[in-house]
DNA sequence: TATAATTATGCAACAATGTTGCAATAAATA
DNA sequence: TATTTATTGCAACATTGTTGCATAATTATA
């Protein structure tokens, strides 16, 4: 598991294993405090640049939803380092019910385009009862 | 220009007023610290609460990106009440040059279906460069 | 228009979230 | 193993957001 933060050139540390341990215990996108609650004995601020250079080289993504939700989930393999853009194929369901947010991955992105602006990223959030939730 | 917060039925106050001139003084979506430079003096707390209210009733809608990008803009005229969900057919436009944040029409939703999952909202995020930053 | 009911405001106090600088420490490289 | 380079942990600070409560203003009612 070590290999994960290797090949996205993520030196590997005590602390940065407990981290990524922390994603591989969930199935979906996770907040901040359920990072903190699983941790258990942490430092606040090594935590913070912690999830900054994970998301800087790729290894996790940034989700963020109307009403002050923010998540983290785990990139794909072939998610960019540095500065290149994370592109996923997916998009983020969020359930009203459970509030559990689902990375979900969709056949195709739809096309957009607009006269005279240039388009680089899409990032498509949607709000719904997911399966586990449905009556 | 009352008229805006009553059709919404959110009481007209002065302080309201002055936050509804600020958003008819933008062209785009507007962030917190722009509002509050144009107020001069205010009361922040207030001002929270006013943001929510207007978004509460349908008059704003929070527009929120990657990167803890937050803005605010108004909404149209058959936007939602209270718990309604605020329904708009457009989208959200970040320019990475000039970080304006633009509500663009779109003449249709692209029609997700997910078996099991019940979608009731699609907000969609864009980033690119806009018209304005072409070189 | 005067009165009552309802909601908004302003202030204090607090909570949560995020950032920077720096010395000590640990990881990777040679 | 020695050197280079990046990470950690701590303090201090900044930004963002919330709650309670007394006072003031707005709206509804008579
Ligand atoms: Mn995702
Ligand atoms: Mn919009
Ligand atoms: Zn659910
Ligand atoms: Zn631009």
């Amino acid at each position: 598991m070590e290999n994960l933060l290797k090949n996205k050139n993520i030196r590997v540390t005590p602390f940065r294993m407990d981290v990524l341990r922390v994603f591989n215990s969930f199935e979906n996108a996770i907040s901040l405090s359920q990072i903190e609650e699983k941790l258990g004995s942490f430092d606040r601020i090594t935590l913070y640049r912690t999830l900054k250079s994970f998301q800087e080289n790729g290894l996790i993504h940034e989700i963020v939803m109307p009403g002050d939700i923010k998540k983290y989930a785990m990139c794909e393999e072939k998610c960019g380092h540095k500065e290149h853009n994370h592109q996923h194929e997916h998009i983020h369901f969020h359930c009203k019910k459970c509030s559990e947010v689902y990375c979900l991955d969709i056949p195709a992105l739809p096309n957009f385009h607009f006269t005279n602006y240039t388009i680089e990223n899409v990032e498509i959030q949607v709000k719904g009862i997911c399966e586990k939730c449905q009556k």
